[in-house]
Order: C-alpha cells, then sequence, then structure tokens
DNA sequence: TAAATATATGAACAATAGTTCAAATGAAAG
DNA sequence: CTTTCATTTGAACTATTGTTCATATATTTA
C-alpha cells in the first residue's frame, strides 16, 4: 500500500518546534524547510505518479509506439503486439483515462490514435536516458 | 503477470502466411506489416516500461522533486516527506539502479542527488501533460 | 429480428511491489 | 573495541495490477 493518503496537503516536518527535535541527531532543518515550502501539492504529485504508471507497463508502452505511427484499430493492434483483444482493449481503457490516446468510431471497428504530444516527448526522454 | 517473455524480439504476425488468416476479418495487413517492421525491439520496449515504472510511485516522485533543490541525505528526506527512513532508503535503491540519482558518503551521511538532466525533462512534460 | 463481427467489461487468478519491523552493516568518537 | 548514529537489507504482509475467460454491448447486414 503506497498511495494511501492523498488527502494531507504537505508534510509536517515543519509543525514540529525545534525544541521537540532531539538535538544530538544529524538533520538540516533550514535545508529541509526551505525545500518543503518548493514542494507542489500532495495531490499533484499524486497524479504524476498516476500518469508515469501509465507508461510503466510493456504492452502500453508497445501500444503508444504502434500510434506513434499511425492510428489503429483495436484487432490490428493485438495481432499486431500478438495478444487476446481483451487484454488490449483493457490496456486501451487505461490509456484512455490518462488521456493518452482518443478514438473514432467507424461502425463496427475502433480506431485509436495519440491524443498529443507530449507522450512522444516523454517517451523520447525515456529512450534517451537508458540508452546510455 | 503481464512481462513476462522477453526473449522474442518482435511479434509475428507476419510470420503467417495471407492465405491462414481468416478472410472475412476485418483486417489491415500491409498497415500491421508496415508498422511492426519500425518497431523497435521488445527487449528495448521493456527496458523502457521498466524505467518510467521507477517513475510511477508518488514516494519517489518527492524524493525526486526533493532532489531537484538540493543533495539530500536520507535521514531528512524521509523527515521532509514524513516517513520511516526504511521505506526512504528502499526508495532510493531503486532510484540509484534506474541511475536517476547518485550518492557521496560524508562520513556516517549519505547524500543523494540526481543523476542527470533527463529526469527534469520527463517530469517537467508529465506535469504539463496533467495541467491540461 | 437474427446472425455475424468488433469491441468492451467484470470476475478471478497470479504476480508484483511498497511499507513495516527487526536486524545487520558502516563509520566515527570515546 | 565498544557505543552511537546513519543507512542498508531481508522477510512478511497487504494492496495493486495485467491477463484470461466468459459474457455483454454495439454496429452492420441478411
Amino acid at each position: 500500500m503506497s498511495e494511501k493518503s492523498i488527502d494531507s496537503k504537505r508534510s509536517d516536518i515543519n509543525s514540529l518546534k525545534v525544541s521537540e527535535k532531539p538535538s544530538f541527531i544529524h538533520a538540516h532543518d533550514d535545508l529541509v524547510e526551505k525545500v518543503n515550502e518548493n514542494m507542489p501539492d500532495e495531490e499533484i504529485l499524486y497524479d504524476l505518479a498516476e500518469l508515469y504508471k501509465v507508461f510503466g507497463d510493456s504492452t502500453r508502452i508497445k501500444i503508444l509506439y504502434v500510434l506513434f505511427e499511425s492510428e489503429m484499430c483495436v484487432y490490428d493492434i493485438a495481432r499486431l503486439l500478438n495478444m487476446t483483444q481483451s487484454a488490449i482493449s483493457h490496456q486501451l481503457k487505461v490509456l484512455k483515462q490518462s488521456k493518452l490516446v482518443r478514438y473514432r468510431r467507424e461502425g463496427k471497428t475502433v480506431f485509436y490514435s495519440l491524443a498529443d504530444d507530449h507522450v512522444r516527448t516523454i517517451i523520447d526522454q525515456g529512450m534517451e536516458h537508458i540508452s546510455e
């Protein structure tokens, strides 16, 4: 259980009076306080982690890579990745919820495509990192 | 079980002869074939997903945000995030293994800092995405 | 309306992962 | 070399998650 409390806005180290902290312990109060002030809200950091979770599965990464090149229907994505249509559909749902892909219906077929260009940038940077 | 087979290099849809595919099913063979040719190797896509998994936890995101501002020792990070020192140490290990942070020892204390600038770019892009 | 195709969904199962707790290292100071 | 502080590590527990299987929904056509 890692994503438990998203209600408390900030860490509360600053709410401790200096006098309550054991003085013999190595600690850099001024630095901690300064950094703490510049931290984004807990909720934003949580949402950010949720976004990266979506990228953190190789099936979804493959789907995104496929959509880099062309919009594609569910059945073709499944063939291309050699996976069941159900598995792909489940993952497309996740991608849809994160607004990373969009879709259009054409008769019985649903075509998926990339939602915006952040996806490319994020993946490009990741590629650079692992290529070092 | 999602990250099972990393040995097979590419999807094998193209190894099916056209005559073996049921003809009544909606499919776009030429498109699938073309996209398949441009797909990176399975292993690379797997590593990429592994990298994003590291970003996909709010504790680790917070640690990275802290290190944006300053190098910091384990104890102070734990105080700042209001978590146990052990939990932080476990997560720092993960970040270390992905080469996202580095550390230097000074006496009993270990200071952690960001490894390179890809981290900032990736997180900045993620921030942009969720801010829309 | 019934049949066929394309996609979506829900429950179940197995595997993964984050935190806690206890204990082990590592380094400096007495 | 024993004690103290800082960090690391391993095992256990729980929660989360990706796939499968069966079934449901949606759209077109006979």
